[in-house]
This record gives structure tokens, sequence and C-alpha cells, in this order.
DNA sequence: CATGACAGTGATACTTGGTATCAGTGAGAC
DNA sequence: GTCTCACTGATACCAAGTATCACTGTCATG
């Protein structure tokens, strides 16, 4: 089963259509390499109206076919996820992402409940810097 | 010297200009209360411009003097900032935000920075929950 | 205190990243 | 095959900022 069917089949498990406007969009957010913006599935997928675009993103990430890379800069961006929740090492440089091996901050979530009386639902946390690469001396003379 | 008077001492310092705009923005995020948008800002400096509004929030934001709080719906707020690099707990249901002790993840970036050999340069992490009060029965008879 | 340089201002127009609306349509249950 | 309603997409709209640029007022200097 090819990766686009598996996420056909996870649309019909909860009861959602399959269009021809989904398929195109599911079949753009596939072919993604590394994170990409909502503008370039739209520019892939000329024939499907924008707000639907919008509205396939939202249900790709409630499906966690999907993750959202918050960069640096504040714009939010997309990676296919073919895991569960985790979080991102983003390059400021080259904006190579690298997907993180666990959340880091479960155990910090718990001890944060119990301090704060808070039910946590939730957080939002993303690492910027500089990728080996980007901080040779090959490249930074090649960038200069 | 009143809180007003000592970043104004501060732009000095960094040979920024004291003019009437941006003391009437200053004295308006220091009275503000929680968190709160650049709208509620433009709100109370009526009569400063609205580029110059986000401009000294910006100049603010390098100062250290208002931290931004990343909402759990994505809009941007700000936080008189009375320390240094810290993170945030936001109540998703009545909006209040607390300040946690210490960045929590200062240990997890140097371990990364050695497992990746990525330079980190900075991060972003809120929390969000819902607070003692918001999930106490007496607010949720009341919100019903 | 003049005064000039230039940092800062703000009206305006523009852009980016979305969302609300709503008539029309086609997916898929039966 | 038929019916329903989930979905679509054109359009209009909105929110959060940014670019431009002629004007202004701060403040270093003499
Ligand atoms: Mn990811
Ligand atoms: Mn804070
Ligand atoms: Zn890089
Ligand atoms: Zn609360």
């Amino acid at each position: 089963m090819s990766e686009l069917e598996s996420v056909i089949r996870k649309l019909e498990a909860l009861d959602h259509r399959i269009t021809p406007s989904r398929v195109a969009v599911i079949a753009s957010v596939l072919a993604q390499s590394g994170h990409f913006s909502v503008e370039d599935v739209l520019r892939q997928a000329r024939a499907v109206g924008r707000a639907t675009v919008f509205r396939t993103m939202r249900l790709l990430t409630d499906l966690d076919v999907v993750c959202r890379v918050l960069l640096d800069d504040g714009s939010l961006h997309y990676r296919v996820s073919r895991r569960g929740h985790h979080h991102h090492l983003v390059c400021v440089s080259c904006g190579n992402a690298r997907d993180l091996d666990e959340c880091a901050v479960g155990d910090l979530v718990r001890e944060l409940a119990a301090a704060t009386e808070y039910e946590i639902e939730g957080h939002w946390l993303e690492f910027y810097g500089r990728c080996a690469a980007c901080r040779s001396p090959v490249a930074v003379a090649a960038r200069a």
C-alpha cells in the first residue's frame, strides 16, 4: 500500500470523503521533501481552491499526517510526519529541519502540572540553530 | 526611578531617541496587566501611528523590556518582562499567563548541540493548559 | 541658544496568511 | 439510481504586519 493510499484509508476510517481535491493536496504534500509552506502546495495543486488547501492542511494536521513547524521568522510550515508527537531542530541558515527523537518535555509537563495545578494540554517547542554543514569553513567561504 | 524612566534610560544608553510616540507606547505597555496584543497598545495610544507602534514593540523586545508570548491560537502577544530568558504557561480558558521560573531546556540544548553538531541559537517553548480556577466545578458551573 | 543631520514618524498603500460565505456539486450510503 | 449533505471554490473579507517616503523634531555640536 502506497503512502497515498494509506492516508486515504485514514480519511475513510474517519468518514471523510475522498475527493479529487483532497487527493491532489495529499499527493502534493507527500511529494514535498523537508518542510514546506501552504503556498508550496498551492503552487503544485493549481486546480484546487485556496480555501480547500487550507482546510485539507488542517485535516492532515488533525490526522497526524503532517506536523507543523514554526520557523524562527514566525512563519508556519508543515512536514510529513511519520511518527507521533515530536519536535524539531531547524537550521536557520539552510532551513533543513531534523525531527527530534522524542518529546523532551514530558517529565517537565508532569512536574509543572503538579507545581502549578494547571492541567497542561499542550506545548510548542522548536529549536533553532546552524547545522554542521552551514558552520563548516567551506560553507562559510562559499557564502562570502 | 520609575519603571518608565528606567526604560527611557535603556533607550538613551543605546542611542535611541526619546520621542513622544515612544514614550506613549512605553507608558501604555507598562500599564498593561498580563499579556496583551499590539492592538491593545494601539487602542490606548491612539495618537501614535500603527507602524510606529509595531516598530517600538520590536525595539522593546530587543531591549528585553517585553517578552513575546505565542498563544495557542497562533496569535502573538507581549508581556512586560522583569527578568531574563524564561517561558510561559498560558491558560487556554481565561488567558492568564504565568512566567516559569527558569528556562527548563538549557541542559537539553547542550545535549542536543553535542548529539547533532548544530550550534543552537534559540528556541520557542510555550505551555498551554487550564488553570486551577478554570477547572474548578464552580467555574465550570458558572460557564454553563 | 542656534542649527543642521539624520533618526524617527505616520499616512497610505501594500502584502501575507489566512477565514466566512454561499450557491453549486459529486461522494457514497441506501 | 437516487438522495443527502459533506465538500468545493470563487469571492470577498480580515488580521497582522511591512514598504515607502515626505515631513518633523531630537539632540550633538559649536
Ligand atoms: Mn516533524
Ligand atoms: Mn514572560
Ligand atoms: Zn544548515
Ligand atoms: Zn485560567
